[in-house]
DNA sequence: TTTCTTTCTTACCAAATGTGAACGGATTTG
DNA sequence: CAAATCCGTTCACATTTGGTAAGAAAGAAA
């Protein structure tokens, strides 16, 4: 698992060996289950994680039913930032939507290793900007493009996902509901 | 101008007098005109600013037309972070909606600040989660509420915003057409 | 002022999406 | 295995939103 993470990271910085393994001194092997939570509404956040097997998704809760807001895969990392770096409760949950295989960074251990190696803060300010890049392109999706576009542009962008998500899922995400994102399957096309 | 900005910072975290101090050699009185930009598509953004006066609306183009994607009035900072401190060229644009008055602070001069006293490294995280936190909340709301439920939301929450926006931005902000904004308004009531 | 332009409103019809219900298949549970 | 639940699909109908067009209202420019 640590070889996913060495060569994702390797693509946005160039890291020692004698890094890797400082970070890797740090990081916890563990697994959740799936439907079992990373982070609960009302917890506070104390680890971030990146993600060697499985998938997991962002989601609020709205009368009741789950919206995601985001989908994290393996390969990526997976954290809440607003409630990791400001330790409020969060408003968000966190859930496994197949089982996972992760590596866990406490927050502790998140600022030791910044002591002793100040360049992987660069590395946590990549990853804070590339989901704010993500989550802004979602909203504009969703109040320029109609529901249609949006499925397909989502088919195409995320192919590797969308088997792997319960259609219910992907309306919500899409701000559509189930019966529709039927009908948009059925009607295919452009 | 500056005393704006000391009483906003100080409601995040406390700063001496002379950090203060400090802040202020680094930060560039500025002001923009309505209509111009901060920030245009395709320019690599090199300052962020405090708004001192005026409103600033972050956009996107779809199809010719402006979809707003945030608005940013006195008070609070103007950046595009993503281009900021990655050095891309902006895929956003950043303009004045009302005559601006600004404190412009450099990437260079930020990284000074920085230097000097790492406290201020703080702010910086806070504001980029907050912003990001407000990101995720438009996008749960343009995903899960009607078209209707989204104005009345937007009145309640941003009461100052709405007579100093053109409604075909508020419109277009919410996902919705002009038209059926107007529609909204007429029928009143929720 | 008058003219010109932009913004907002209104109306009518078309298209897209929501709602409630039913059905079948798949999966889970006992 | 049977029973129960969950999930995806389909349908008929209601509601919302879009598209086009025209005109009123408000601002900006001459």
């Amino acid at each position: 698992m640590i070889q996913q993470l060495i060569s994702k990271i390797q693509l946005v910085d160039k890291f020692s060996n004698d890094d890797i393994d400082l970070m890797a001194k740090y990081l916890t092997e563990d697994s959740i289950a799936k439907n079992d939570h990373f982070l609960n509404f009302g917890e506070v956040s104390h680890h971030v994680a990146f993600i060697g097997s499985g998938l997991a998704m962002h989601y609020r809760l709205h009368d009741g039913i789950e919206i995601p807001v985001d989908f994290t895969p393996e390969g990526e990392w997976l954290a809440y930032l607003t409630s990791f770096s400001q330790g409020t409760p969060s408003d968000m949950g966190i859930k496994a939507l197949e089982d996972m295989r992760i590596l866990r960074l406490s927050a502790a251990n998140m600022q030791l290793l910044f002591q002793a190696q100040p360049k992987f803060m660069a590395l946590r300010s990549f990853y804070t900007e590339l989901s704010f890049m993500t989550n802004a392109q979602h909203s504009a999706d969703l109040a320029m493009l109609s529901g249609k576009e949006r499925y397909y542009k989502f088919m195409k962008e995320k192919p590797h996902l969308i088997n792997r998500i319960p259609q219910y899922y992907i309306a919500s995400y899409l701000g559509i509901k189930p019966q529709s994102l039927s009908r948009i399957r059925k009607e295919g096309q452009l």
